[in-house]
DNA sequence: ATGCCTTGTCGCACAAGA
């Protein structure tokens, strides 16, 4: 089964993209995140007409999560437990059934958390600390579990082209950091690190300044794979040349590759 | 030091992104 993750900025100006990446790619299952869109509308009808079972928890103008999958959705749910007052699309699970098991897909938009000392930080961590603690329940369950997404973090210096840039950037404050590493440390594999330990791979290019031609690129968007789905990884990678695509996302497709 | 682009919005500038 091929998971993949994307972080599309806008599905009503992305579509035409998204839906020729999907024929090149192929992918089983497909989170998406900033769909900036309500659920009514979400253009639906073009993904079910290439064989998708389509999900969306969606928001105006902002935020918003999809999953689409090959293989159906068995079951979905809409929201992070923790805080019924947050009112903000961003996360979205799936039971999904492969020819060899079920696999619980996340699709997940952290919060940005910009600018650093004020509410939106707060937010973010509190985000941070409420994703924990429900994967910390999933995990309880020892089933295959992949939490993917635009996680707003990037984890390690050698995830940015230039960390000094990024010094004073929710994305990579000790508090960012310190709560990514604590969900890492339930039990999750890193899967594009995993595959790839050494190398300078990023997810995201802003569109300012000549990023992408410049190469300053930051990785944000990750899979985190449970003990049970990790057992399973047979390959990863990033879709890199969209974003040298025409009318690009800011951010490129992660995926994996797993014997579900 | 600032803005650099892009998207969506009851637009005719602005918020939000990262």
């Amino acid at each position: 089964m091929k998971i993949a993750t994307w972080n599309i900025n806008g599905v009503k100006a992305r579509l035409d993209t998204v839906v020729a990446w999907l024929n090149n790619a192929a992918p089983d299952v497909v989170c998406l995140q900033e769909i900036k869109s309500v659920d009514e509308g979400f253009p639906k009808g073009a993904f079910e007409d290439l064989g998708y079972t389509v999900a969306t928890h969606g928001q105006k103008g902002f935020n918003g999560v999809a999953i689409l999958s090959k293989c159906g959705i068995d079951e979905a749910r809409a929201r992070l437990p923790g805080d019924d007052s947050d009112e903000q699309a961003r996360y979205l699970e799936a039971d999904i059934a492969g020819d060899n098991g079920v696999v619980t897909v996340a699709s997940i938009y952290l919060p940005n958390g910009n600018p650093i000392g004020t509410e939106k930080f707060s937010y973010k961590l509190a985000w941070m600390e409420r994703l924990e603690a429900h994967a910390r329940d999933r995990l309880t369950l020892e089933m295959p579990l992949v939490l993917a997404g635009d996680f707003n973090v990037i984890p390690e210096p050698m995830d940015a082209k230039n960390p000094d840039a990024w010094t004073s950037d929710a994305l990579f404050q000790l508090e960012s950091r310190t709560a990514w590493r604590a969900l890492a440390a339930l039990g999750f594999t890193d899967a594009t690190r995993a595959c790839y330990p050494a190398d300078d791979v990023y997810t995201f290019w802003d569109y300012q300044a000549g990023a992408f031609q410049k190469n300053h690129g930051i990785r944000i968007d990750h899979m985190l794979l449970s003990p049970q789905a990790a057992d399973r990884l047979a390959a990863s990678g990033i879709d890199r040349d969209t974003r040298g695509w025409e009318k690009p996302s800011d951010h490129v497709p992660v995926w994996v590759e797993l014997a579900i």
